[in-house]
DNA sequence: TAGTGGTCTAGACCACTTC
DNA sequence: AAGTGGTCTAGACCACTAA
C-alpha cells in the first residue's frame, strides 16, 4: 500500500521468487499488465525500468519483456591506489621521471608503435616508514603534457582527474594478479621472497578515444585487501 | 536530432565536461529546464533519471538537482570460482564433508554462536591433472539442509543457486587477499613456498536475513587473474 | 496487418524544504 | 505560502516484430 510502482516491482519480484514466473518466461504485454494492476502504462513502465535495472527482466522491442536467468557473478569493487591500503600513508615519494622506449607490453597497453616515446614516473608509498607500494605510471609522451606534472603532484589518479575536469570522460580497467616481483621491485619494497599484488590499470579517454595512462601498482600483500559485493 | 531525452542527456553531459556547469552546482528547476528545452517535464525527468543512474547528477527532493563530484573508483568485477580460472578444469574432487565446531573466525562470518554446528565441505579443483584451487565451504548445520547435497553435486555456487530458485534473493560479498598458505592448504595444492590468492566469500539470504554460506577459495596465483572495469 | 515496446505530452495532486 | 521534486494519468504517435 505504498507507492504504486514499487508495489508492482515487489509483486513481480515475488512472483519470480515463488516460481509463478520462471526465468525465460515472456511477461504479459505492458498494456494488458497495466490494466490488471489497475495503473497507467506509464506507471507500469516505471516498474519495468527498475526491474530491468536490477537485472530481473530484460526487454526485446516489438516482442516483449522476459524474465532474466540469474547470473549473480557481478560484483562491485572499489579501488583507489591510496585509499585501499590498510594503513595510513606517511609519504608518497617520487623516485624518478624518465622518457623510455616502449617494450612489447607497453605498446600493447598504451596502443603505441615502436617509435613512440613514453614517460615513466615511479613512486613509492610509505607507511610507518616502511615502503609498501611501488607505483609505475606510463604516459604517452606529448610535448608539454600537463598530466605529467599532475601525476607528480598528486598521490592518486582520482585527485588528478578531479583537478583536470576530465571527470566523467574516462574509463578504467584493472587486472589483479599475484606476482613474484623482479629485483627492481624487490629492492624498492625491501622484500625478500614475498609475493606481491600486482594491479595493472589502463585509463582510457572516451573523448579522444585513446589511452591516457597505463599504471602498475605493486603492493605488499599484507597491506591490502580488496572487497567487493554484488549489487542489490 | 535523435531521441529528445537522449539529446538532453548529451547536452547536459557536455555542459558538465566543458565546465559550463560545475560539480556541486544546482541545476535549474525541472519545470523551468523542461520549458527551455521545449519538452514536457516527463521527458526531462527521463533524462535526469539517466544522468542520476550514470552518476552525473543527484537529486534532493524539495531542493533540486545537483551536479555530482566525480569519484571514478567504482569497478565492476566478475567472479566465479570455476569460470575465472585461466585454464580448463578437468575435475572437481570432493575431499570430505564433516561437522565441525565453529572457531572465532567462523562464528563471525556465519553469525553463529559457539554451540552451533557447522558443515564443512572441502574440494580440490584440478587442471591438467594438477591441483590449482582448494575450496572450503562452510554451511550452518540444519537437519536435512538441501544445500549440502547441492554443494557436493555442483561445482560452483552459481549452479546451485540456479537449481534452487534462491536466484535473486541473495547477496554475496568477497574479499581478496594474498596469503601464505598453511600446511593443510599447501599439501592439497602441492605447493612449496608460493603464495596464493585467498578469496573469501559470504553469501547472504535476503529473505531470511541470515548467512547461507561462508566460503574460502585458495587459488594458485599463476592460474587466475581478476579483471574489473568502471561502468558506463 | 496486428501486436509489441519506445517516445512524448499536458496536466493533476502530493510531500518536502525554505522562508 | 511558495517552490521543489515525486507520483500518476490517459491518450497519442512511432518503429519494430511476426504472421
Amino acid at each position: 500500500m505504498g507507492v504504486l510502482y514499487v508495489d508492482i516491482v515487489d509483486d513481480i519480484k515475488n512472483k519470480i521468487l515463488n516460481g509463478v514466473i520462471q526465468p525465460g518466461d515472456l511477461l504479459q504485454p505492458e498494456t494488458e499488465m497495466a490494466n490488471s494492476y489497475g495503473v497507467s502504462r506509464t506507471t507500469l513502465r516505471k516498474s519495468f525500468a527498475l526491474l530491468v535495472n536490477e537485472g530481473y527482466i530484460y526487454t526485446i522491442p516489438g516482442k516483449g519483456n522476459y524474465v532474466c536467468k540469474p547470473t549473480g557473478k557481478q560484483y562491485e569493487l572499489q579501488f583507489d591506489e591510496i585509499e585501499n591500503l590498510k594503513c595510513k600513508i606517511d609519504e608518497v615519494s617520487l623516485l624518478d621521471v624518465k622518457v623510455v622506449e616502449p617494450n612489447k607490453k607497453l605498446m600493447t597497453h598504451l596502443m603505441l608503435g615502436p617509435l613512440d616515446r613514453i614517460i615513466r614516473i615511479r613512486k613509492v608509498t610509505y607507511c610507518n616508514k616502511k615502503p609498501i607500494e611501488f607505483i609505475v605510471v606510463y604516459l604517452p609522451y606529448e610535448k608539454g603534457n600537463p598530466i605529467v606534472e599532475d601525476v607528480i603532484k598528486f598521490a592518486n589518479f582520482h585527485d588528478i582527474m578531479e583537478s583536470n575536469r576530465l571527470h566523467f570522460q574516462i574509463k578504467k580497467k584493472i587486472s589483479i594478479e599475484i606476482v613474484k616481483p623482479n629485483d627492481e621491485v624487490r629492492k624498492h619494497l625491501k622484500l625478500n621472497e614475498e609475493y606481491v599484488f600486482l594491479i595493472s590499470q589502463q585509463i582510457y579517454s572516451l573523448e579522444k578515444n585513446s589511452i591516457l595512462s597505463y599504471n602498475e601498482f605493486y603492493i605488499h600483500g599484507e597491506h591490502i585487501t580488496l572487497n567487493a559485493e554484488t549489487k542489490i
